[in-house]
RNA sequence: GGCCCCUUCGUCUAGCGGUUAGGACACCGCCCUUUCACGGCGGCGACACGGGUUCGAGUCCCGUAGGGGUCACCA
């Protein structure tokens, strides 16, 4: 069976890139009809936060990309870990190293410089005596041969063992670290396959040689490209929606985000859309592309609106009443309004400003459009339209129609001496939904107050 | 800097030795239309560069340039 995980550190909120590694995940369990699981590496006591793991959770309950079995939390496993060093231990594969940070410093300078360090770091390694002093525990890591894998997604990748570090295992306070546990997590619990951000790549020849210090087999690895900014470097905090849930404050659906993620260094022919079913008959990590890719919001945007225009009123109804606050339950003429503006707006924080401004009266009357359309035998064909309402009750889209070019056809005047105007009166600029589907959700009797209201304020007597 | 990886329109990508190098987003134009959109049609626009291999190279090989990852008692 296919097992696969994803298995964040809970330092912050869900990364938009974690959440695409964590899909890669998810989709490849589910064709393979196996397990997808969530692990929380949270071996740092000194960086974890609770509230991250609540909003990691928080945003795969929000995208659907549900985990199998319990989730696992490595704080909850040390006694598992400190058994598995002391077994390294007792079998010389590993080793106590007395280096002070200052010497370790002076290490990692060196060779960021480019030098060669002054201090060996496997000074310890077969030193067999006890310091009184604070210990690392070091993985010992061969001399010489090769450390390789195959990766799904580059090919076969290997390098000369000598390039991997003594890394360590366990912290002077005994905590044990990441390129330990992940190991003995992902055999116990049963990984197979492991999608993972390019930025764990060397960090797998580590791994690789943890799996082979204890004989276990070593699962299959693909390593998938960064997500880069829309500038081509790293996305960090600044570049600014790097947040999942950021994204459902904006209004975007979670299937958007999801299609626009999968289709980040991976693609089907010449497929845009997905959906969620579509994904997982078609997602194979092998047709993931090896460059990495970049943010690209107005493709983003395309898919929302896409996702938006094809959802059921009912749910955009529901979303825009428990998101946005824009409550339209009870509106008898809700589904006309829904209906016009899902062609028209990307994300449903837009509609819900779009609503509000078509439900409450225009705070304003945009100057340029009130300059090039209200003259004033226009304002007098508004005028005459408020009394040519009074016996008329028109209701849907196509009464309101009708009445207008009634009205039209009487005074024998073309559309734009009596339309624009009219959304001006009812909006107070001339973009919009179509007109009379606005009047028809506006009901005659507010469409009568808000001429008049226009009316007040620029007739001229 | 060491080690490793990558390179097709502005962006996401198709391509798997022989294509007028295809699609999508964005952009521009036209049509539809009372507006804005939606939709339809069309346009702009790419194989980083240099050498090979081959009858033939975006596709294979080698360099160069550019980009990225990593080098923690973080994950």
């Amino acid at each position: 069976m296919v097992v696969t995980r994803f298995a964040p550190s809970p330092t912050g909120y869900l990364h938009i890139g974690g959440l695409r590694t964590a899909l890669f995940n998810w989709l490849w369990a589910k064709k393979n009809g196996g397990k997808f699981r969530l692990r929380i590496e949270d071996t740092d006591l000194s960086r974890n936060k609770q509230e991250a793991v609540e909003a990691i959770l928080e945003a795969f309950q929000w995208t659907g990309l549900h985990w199998d079995d319990d989730v696992v939390f490595q704080s909850d496993r040390f006694d598992v870990y400190r058994k598995y060093v002391q077994e390294l231990l007792d079998k010389g594969m590993a080793y106590k190293c007395y280096l002070s940070k200052e010497e370790l410093e002076s290490i990692r300078e060196a060779r960021m410089k480019g030098e060669t360090p002054s201090i060996d770091i496997r000074k310890y390694r077969d030193f067999k005596g006890e310091l009184d002093k604070p210990y690392v525990i070091r993985f010992k890591a061969p001399l010489e041969g090769k450390v390789g894998f195959e990766d799904g997604v580059k090919g076969k990748a290997e390098i000369d063992a000598s390039q991997v570090e003594d890394f360590v295992i366990a912290r002077s306070d005994g905590t044990p670290t990441y390129n330990f546990v992940v190991v003995i997590d992902d055999h116990e619990m049963g990984m197979t396959d492991i999608i993972r951000g390019d930025d764990h790549f060397t960090n797998t020849f580590k791994q690789v040689l943890v799996y082979r210090a204890f004989g276990w087999d070593v699962p299959k690895f693909y390593h998938v490209p960064m997500i880069h900014n829309e500038k081509g470097s790293k996305m960090s905090k600044r570049d600014g929606a790097v947040d999942v849930m950021e994204y459902k404050r904006e209004g975007y659906l979670p299937e958007a985000l999801l299609n626009f993620l999968v289709r980040l260094g991976w693609s089907h022919g010449d497929q845009e859309i997905f959906s969620i079913e579509e994904m997982i008959k078609l997602f194979d990590p092998k047709d993931i592309n090896k460059a990495p890719s970049r943010y690209n919001k107005e493709k983003l945007d395309w898919l929302n609106q896409h996702y938006i225009k094809n959802s059921p009123n009912e749910r955009i109804v529901k979303l825009l009443k428990e998101d946005f606050g824009v409550d339209i339950e009870g509106h008898d003429k809700k589904e006309i309004l829904i209906d016009e503006l899902k062609e028209r707006v990307k994300t449903l924080k837009e509609m819900a400003q779009e609503i509000k401004k078509i439900l409450s009266d225009p705070q304003e009357y945009n100057e340029k459009a009130v300059k090039k359309f209200l003259k004033d035998e226009v304002i007098a064909n508004l005028r005459e339209f408020l009394v040519f309402l009074n016996d008329k009750d028109p209701k849907t889209p196509v009464d309101w129609h009708d009445v207008m070019n009634e009205f039209l056809a009487l005074k024998g005047i073309k559309p734009k001496f009596l339309m624009p105007p009219l959304r001006i009166a009812m909006v107070g600029d001339t973009k919009g939904i179509d007109l009379a589907a606005m009047l028809s959700v506006l009901g005659k009797e507010e469409v009568k107050k808000r001429i008049s209201s226009l009316l007040a304020k620029f007739e001229v007597f």
